[in-house]
Formats: structure tokens, C-alpha cells, sequence
DNA sequence: CCTTAGCACTCTACCATAAAGAGTGCTAAG
DNA sequence: CTTAGCACTCTTTATGGTAGAGTGCTAAGG
């Protein structure tokens, strides 16, 4: 399918995809043949990018216009022309310093700063799903009394994540009442993956423990709610108004679909999800994006793991045309020093 | 100073405020000819709004338009000509059943749904500052330890918020070694503000709890960081994208530096902060805003309580052509309810 | 003395037309 | 196969002209 192109087309192809990104203005064959290294005419790169239209890589907004990449240029250009780019020191020193291990111990801390770092870097926006708790094992459950009427439930995860929700007690309890309904339940649920945690499962429970304790009714619904609560993942974002400087999307309308879909978590989290099950990095570029709000946008994800499990996906969003050796340099680094930040703690 | 108008040109002010309001668009003599009750000719009027612009109530955007109310004429329509409407239906219950006490426990809830809330009913942007945790007094502190490295700090005050935060030990603990620091620091701590805890007299503590336990000063030092961390205060967004459908923000640079704006917490709670002493709901009209970044806009903001006791700031921030009466009558249903909802719980 | 009809005047918004500039495709010659 | 030359196309920008909205002023009428 993917015809291979000839060395001096693909210079040609590269040079107007290079030149592209840079300045946003479709490129003409002069410009192309003063950057050519071949010293080539303007009259014979024409020709050449007569043929790259043909082909399928470049396209013309008009007649009189030079040539843009198209969809298949810029799929084309990643696949086999891409350069990765060295990091800037200034970069370079942004992630490790904001992500160093250690300094933090709230995993959402380390993802709110992920996203500035890597919307402030690639200057796109950044979308960061956060940990999927739900893949994670039940460890340990634990309920802290507060007061008459409520309690602090305490969830422990296998991958190191601590959970808590405050919970009201309908009725009274005593402690050693709690204490056997806790037990109970680290019993059951130790080594579950959330997931596996079904209401089915938990309805059982619920009549088991019913036989003993009665009064739980109250207390049972509300496990069971913060539960499904946590089931649902947060996704974070970075630098939304970057897309503002960019002139592709200079049109208010534009502006305004592309921030109502920031708006939208949940659909954010599918878009990421459709990805997560990739292992390296994965550029999806216009069309190519299942969901119709993207399909003018490159999105490029990765995944972030703790100890080879993988917790969640982050992603750059931003025009098809955007500095994609940056970008890809700037999340392999960031991913792996996220790994590693995760993993050490 | 604020000169009284006579009737004639209050109706006239308040027929080009409204319908400028509505319209967006200059208001010429003849439309308000054929609003005003009155019923004057065009001429008249005229002559009358002329008047109004030497005053400094109107203003003509240039010599042929219509005129536009000058933030003088805003300040003059809402202190002595508005109307507050009734509540649509609709509105009426969105906000009793998105903010029905008890079926939330969890403060944040409440003030994201409230944001919510606010930001639809209005068509603008809505901002509410997170409950001022520093003005709450210490109530009781609980460690429930984890496992060898890690513990969850539990604090409890006086307004019933429980927050709480997972902090590592540098060493291992006894039991009887944790229960002594908490104990003490609940001894010592009981009904001081959050704000009263300084870092002085962290330090005095310190000196003091170290004389019996050395083992402890990097828990320590973490209990510090942490009380630190909660003193910081969040604001809560809703609709930003709602400032787009406004025709004065049609402009791709002003919603590139308003955006900007909410993306920096820490200076919209500033600018809330500022108007957090008011009893009552306060109206900043234009350049009456102490902050640059919003001199064109108008922000509406009112305190809500727990029990009489100030929490914290919600406010409204849009164009000084906002529908002033709506905004105004949906705050104050809005505070009423959030004041119920926090107190009942 | 206040109100109002009438009218000249001003300014914007819109449209059409023209000119400049960029870039192409084609042809023919090297 | 490459390239110089040239006619052609299309966009962008500038220009001028017109319609429409609204004003301010003047003079007449109650």
C-alpha cells in the first residue's frame, strides 16, 4: 500500500512538511529549491511536486498556492523522514526537576504537574488520564471512625495507591462491630482488581453480612457508591489555550468546538482509552482518530506504567500540522521518567 | 455625587441599558421612542440622550451608531432602575435538586455542582472559591497508620470538613510512639484556626515533641508540609467557554488573554479574595475591578456560610453588558441554598 | 417653553472593481 | 532529464462608490 518514494521526492516531501510546520504558509517550489541540498532547479521540483500530488502526499489550497501535506504526506513523513530532536537542556531540566521521585506522594500531584510540563514543552495541549485505578488489585480496606455518624474508609491498592472517602453511618456502631465487617471484607475482596469488584458481587456480600449484622444496610450503600465513584477516572489537562496561538485556529467557531470538547471529561477519557492498549507511542493523525471532534487534529499518545502494569495513557493534542519530532522526543522522554517516578515510590 | 436623573431619563437609561443588554447592538431614538411608555417622539428623546451623554451616563461608540451605556450608566441602572426576576422554573430546579442536602457528602461536590450550576443558569462564567479551610478551627487529628512507611493524616474541624493526606515515615513507628505525638498535638492544637497554626509555632512544637521523640522529624516536617499545602485554597471554574458565545469577545486575542486568566488559580482567588469581606452580593462594574486582567469585565460575587461563619466567595465574571437582574437573583437563590445545604449536613 | 417634523450631515458596512503578487503548468530548448 | 521563459490563475489588498442608520440642528406648532 505504501508506495515507497524515491530519495529526491522523499527531500522534496520533507522539505515542504518541514517548512510547513514551521511557518503555516503553503510551501512553493522556490522555497523548496533553495533549501534543497541537490541544488536543483525551481522548474524541476515542480515537476516532482506535481507527481507528490498525484501520489496522494501534498495537496494545493488553490491553484496559484504552493503545496501543503496532506493527511498521507504527514503519515509519510513519520513513518520514514522524522528526525528526532535532541531535548533542550531547558526541557530536559523541566521534567526532572518537576517529576523528580520522592518529592511527591500524591499520584495526582504528579500527573497535574506532568501536564504542564509536557503542554508547556511541545506548546500543545496536554491531556493526562489518570491512574486506572480500576485495573488495580484490592489490598487492604480499612474504616476509621470519625465521630457517632461517620467513618473514613481507606483503600489500599497493590500498585501503592491510597484511596479514602468519608462515609456517613446511618445507625451506631460499635467498634467491634466494625471491626468484623472489615475483616470480612479484606477477606473477599483481597486481590480483586477493582473491576471485578460487580454490584453482583457486592449484593452478595451485602446478604452474606446481612445474617450477621443488620444495621450495615446504610453503610454498605455507601461503600458501594464511593466504589463506583472511584471506578471513574479523571482526565487532566495542560495548556488548553495553546491551540489559540496556533492559526489554524484563528476561527472563533473553531475555537469554541475544540474548548467544548476539553469541557467534556468523559469523552476525553474515551478518546484516550482507544489508545491504551498500544505499547509505544501512537500518532494518530486527522482521519485516522475515531471520534469526530479530533478528525482535523493530530493526537499522539503513550502509555505510563508502575511496574510494568500499565495505569493510564497521556496524550498531546494539536493541529495535524505540528512539530511531531518534537513532540514524540518530549513524551518518550516524559513517559519514561514518569515510569520511573511511579515505580520508585 | 451620584446625581439624581429625573424620570423621563431614567426611563430612557433604562430602556437603552435593556435593550442594549439584550441586543448587543448601539441603541438609536427610535427604538427607545417606540419602547418608552411615554410615547415621545423620536426628537425628544433624542435631545434627552444627548443630555445623558454629557452626563456620562451614555456613550456613542462614534457619530452615526446608536448609543451604548457607560459603565456610569451600568452603575446607576443597577443601583436605582433594575429589576430582579423571578426565577424561571427551570433554574429554580436545577439548583434545588443539584444541591439537595444530603445526598452529597463531600464539600468539593457541592461546589462543583454548584459551579455547574451557576454557569448555566447564567450564561456566563462562574467561579467559586473552595471553603476557606484556614479560617476552620482544629478540631481533633488522627494518624492511621498504613504500613511501615506510610500513614494518612486525619484532620477534623470545627465546620465538619475532614481532610486528609498520606504522609511517609522516614523510620518506623510503634504504636504507642504515634499515639503519643497525636496525642499531644490534638492537646495542643484544639480550636485553633487553621491560619493560627504558624510555622513559629510548628517549630515550637517541634522542639518540644523532640525532647521525647527524636525518631519523629521527618514525620514532622511532612505534618508541616501538608498544613501547608491545605492552607491553599482552590477556585472552582464553570463555562468558561461561555465568554465565546458573547459577541464583545469575538476577538481571538481577548479570549486568548481571558483564558489565560483561568488558567492562574492563584490570581483568581485574589481577585475573589477581594471582595470576600462583603456582607451582601457586590457588584464591580468595568474599571470599579481592582485587577487589570478584568477591567472590561463586571464580576458579581457573594459570600456563603456554614453556620454564620464565612467560608468562602462565588462569583459571576462576564461582559459589563451582562443581564444584571438575572445574575443578581440567581446568586442570591444559589448562596441560600448552598448556605442550607453546608449547614445541614 | 417644550415638543416634534424635516433635513442635511456623518459614519459604517457592504460591494464591486482594479492592481499587485505569488505560484503554477506548459512548452521548447539545452 | 533539466531548466528558462511565459501565460495563466487565484488570492490579497487597496480603492471608490453606495445604501442605511442615526444624529444634530432648525424652525414651526401647541
Amino acid at each position: 500500500m505504501t508506495a515507497v518514494l524515491n530519495e529526491r521526492k522523499e527531500q522534496i516531501l520533507r522539505a515542504v512538511v518541514v517548512n510547513y510546520i514551521k511557518t503555516a504558509e503553503p510551501v512553493g517550489s522556490r522555497t523548496v529549491a533553495r533549501t534543497h541540498p541537490g541544488g536543483l532547479s525551481s522548474a524541476t521540483i515542480r515537476n516532482e511536486m506535481a507527481d507528490l500530488e498525484e501520489m496522494g502526499y501534498l495537496v494545493q489550497p488553490h491553484t496559484s498556492a504552493g503545496r501543503i501535506p496532506s493527511q498521507r504526506g504527514y503519515r509519510y513523513y513519520v513513518d520514514n523522514l522524522m528526525d528526532l530532536n535532541e531535548l533542550s537542556e531547558d526541557v530536559e531540566e523541566k521534567i526532572s526537576s518537576s517529576l523528580s521521585a520522592g518529592k511527591m506522594r500524591e499520584i495526582e500531584q504528579i500527573i497535574m504537574n506532568s501536564t504542564r510540563v509536557l503542554s508547556t514543552a511541545t506548546n500543545q495541549t496536554s491531556l493526562i488520564m489518570g491512574p486506572q485505578f480500576k485495573k488495580s488489585a484490592f489490598h487492604q480496606l480499612r474504616i476509621l471512625p470519625l465521630d457517632e455518624k461517620r467513618g473514613l474508609v481507606v483503600l489500599i491498592t497493590d500498585t501503592g495507591f491510597i484511596k479514602n472517602k468519608v462515609i456517613d453511618f446511618q445507625h451506631q456502631l460499635s467498634q467491634s462491630e466494625l471491626q468484623q465487617v472489615v475483616s470480612y471484607l479484606n477477606q473477599k475482596l483481597y486481590g480483586l482488581t477493582i473491576d471485578q469488584v460487580t454490584t453482583s458481587l457486592i449484593n452478595e456480600l451485602k446478604r452474606d453480612l446481612f445474617r450477621r449484622l443488620e444495621i450495615l444496610e446504610q453503610a454498605f450503600i455507601l461503600l458501594e457508591e464511593s466504589l463506583k465513584e472511584e471506578k471513574q477516572i479523571r482526565v487532566f489537562l495542560g495548556g488548553t489555550t495553546n491551540i489559540l496561538n496556533q492559526p489554524e485556529f484563528k476561527d472563533v467557531d473553531k475555537i469554541r468546538r475544540m474548548l467544548n470538547l476539553f469541557e467534556q471529561e468523559p469523552l476525553l477519557f474515551k478518546i484516550l482509552e482507544d489508545n491504551s492498549s498500544e505499547d509505544d507511542i501512537v500518532v494518530r493523525i486527522g482521519s485516522e482518530n475515531e471520534f469526530e471532534d479530533i478528525k482535523e487534529c493530530t493526537l499522539i499518545t503513550a502509555n505510563y506504567r508502575i511496574h510494568d502494569k500499565t495505569l493510564g495513557t497521556l496524550g498531546v493534542l494539536g493541529p495535524t500540522r505540528m512539530d511531531y519530532g518534537k513532540v514524540i522526543s518530549v513524551m518518550r522522554r516524559l513517559v519514561n521518567q514518569l515510569n520511573q517516578s511511579l515505580s520508585s515510590s
